[in-house]
DNA sequence: AATTCGTGGCT
DNA sequence: TAGCCAAGAAT
């Protein structure tokens, strides 16, 4: 790691930091620890898996799908062999889909050329263990540190968002910490504050002291065992850290979106392209309404667009209101006929006519789960 | 370095 | 309520 020239701090705050970790902290977390499966048993594969789960995402919400997806993909030769409809399906909800088609794809690495074990594949000329590990796909920096330290007891310090909440706390770190030199100070703390041969214990305590006590807003200092040290809490400003560029407010799109059926009564679906946003999900077609354009010609020109087809825009079903992470979006949904045309995957990756009964052998984002949901309950009433 | 990737809980 | 931000990675 890059040497960081240390900030002016006063003498013996590292050492004394140091000492609180390993004297108040990791006695506090062995105490106030949540009882998380991954914690039982740390295989490779099971650390991975939640590891991935967990980025940008709360523990709260991994929960049931870490519980799910070990059920459904027991090891690595289980998810290399399951199609990335499952796959997918297991993820349906969770968000940043790159992570499962990343690990998905890590799995066929990991069964097919080391026969389902990690550490076969790890030169051990290439060190430490982290750089190895993120050579994998849906790998960074954090969880390559994860992985090596809780599931192979290596000496990597994590940095995530708690770590960089405690770390500019302790050290009343002025400079925004999500800058080229704010994560370079971050990871050189963290390293310098690594118990050694404690690694795993380390990295989920100064976790868990963020997600528990060194809170975004209203952090719980009285409880905290690391209040003593604490430059923030010595200051009585410690919301003031850490200091963070302002996020760009994000737009505003409106969709329009069909429900087509066929004389079977099935629904057209249509599958997003792999590398798009939300890739591999299903969708109800349409598409961002252009200006000038109503939302009934929008609809006509997307599935024109995405599958050749000429429709004529029916009745109303509803509209959902959605944020994504970069954008807010409001679809609106319309029934619609096909005039003419059979449809091809033009603009799409694939498409299907679906019984409402069968809806939920596909999987799809949250935006598009509402409308399967409407039209679900439409059929359960007839 | 700046963007693009979801969703949910909290204030 | 509208914004913040969470066990980040890839480009």
């Amino acid at each position: 790691m890059q040497a960081v020239k240390p900030q002016p701090l006063k003498t013996g705050h590292l050492a004394a930091i140091h000492r609180t970790v390993r004297n108040r902290l990791l006695p506090w977390f062995s105490t106030n620890a949540r009882g998380l499966p991954w914690r039982r048993n740390r295989t490779p594969y099971r650390v991975w898996v939640s590891e991935i789960m967990l980025q940008q995402t709360r523990v709260d919400q991994v929960l049931p799908y870490y519980s799910r997806w070990m059920k459904a993909f027991p090891s690595w030769i289980a998810l290399a062999r399951a199609p990335q409809s499952d796959v997918l399906k297991l993820w349906e909800g969770l968000g940043y889909y790159s992570r499962a088609r990343n690990l998905h794809a890590a799995a066929k690495i990991i069964a097919d050329e080391y026969g389902g074990d990690v550490s076969r594949g790890w030169k051990q000329e290439v060190q430490p263990l982290e750089n190895y590990l993120k050579k994998f796909p849906g790998i960074g920096n954090y969880t390559a540190a994860a992985i090596a330290s809780l599931a192979f007891n290596a000496d990597a310090a994590v940095v995530d968002g708690n770590v960089i909440r405690v770390l500019s706390r302790l050290f009343a770190f002025g400079g925004d910490t999500r800058d080229g030199k704010g994560k370079k100070q971050m990871q050189a703390w963290a390293d310098a504050l690594l118990v050694k041969g404690l690694s795993g214990g380390f990295n989920e305590a100064m976790m868990e002291l963020g997600a528990l006590i060194c809170l975004p807003k209203n952090p719980k200092c009285p409880e905290c065992p690391m209040k003593s040290v604490c430059a923030a809490f010595a200051e009585g400003a410690t919301e003031k850290f850490p200091v963070m560029k302002k996020k760009k407010k994000v737009p505003h799109i409106t969709v329009g979106a069909a429900v087509t059926m066929n004389r079977k009564g099935e629904v057209l679906i249509a599958q997003r392209r792999q590398d798009d946003m939300l890739g591999g999900l299903w969708e109800f077609p349409g598409g961002k309404q252009e200006s000038g354009e109503t939302i009934e010609e929008c609809i006509t020109r997307e599935l024109k667009e995405e599958l050749g087809i000429n429709t004529a825009v029916g009745g109303f079903v509803m509209t959902v209101k959605h944020a994504y992470s970069h954008f807010t979006m409001t679809m609106h949904i319309y029934r619609t006929k096909i005039i003419s045309g059979r449809p091809r995957p033009i603009h799409c990756a694939d498409y299907e006519w679906v019984k409402v009964k069968d809806f939920g052998k596909y999987a799809y984002s949250k935006a598009d789960l509402m409308v399967v949901q409407k039209l679900q309950q439409g059929c359960d009433q007839t």
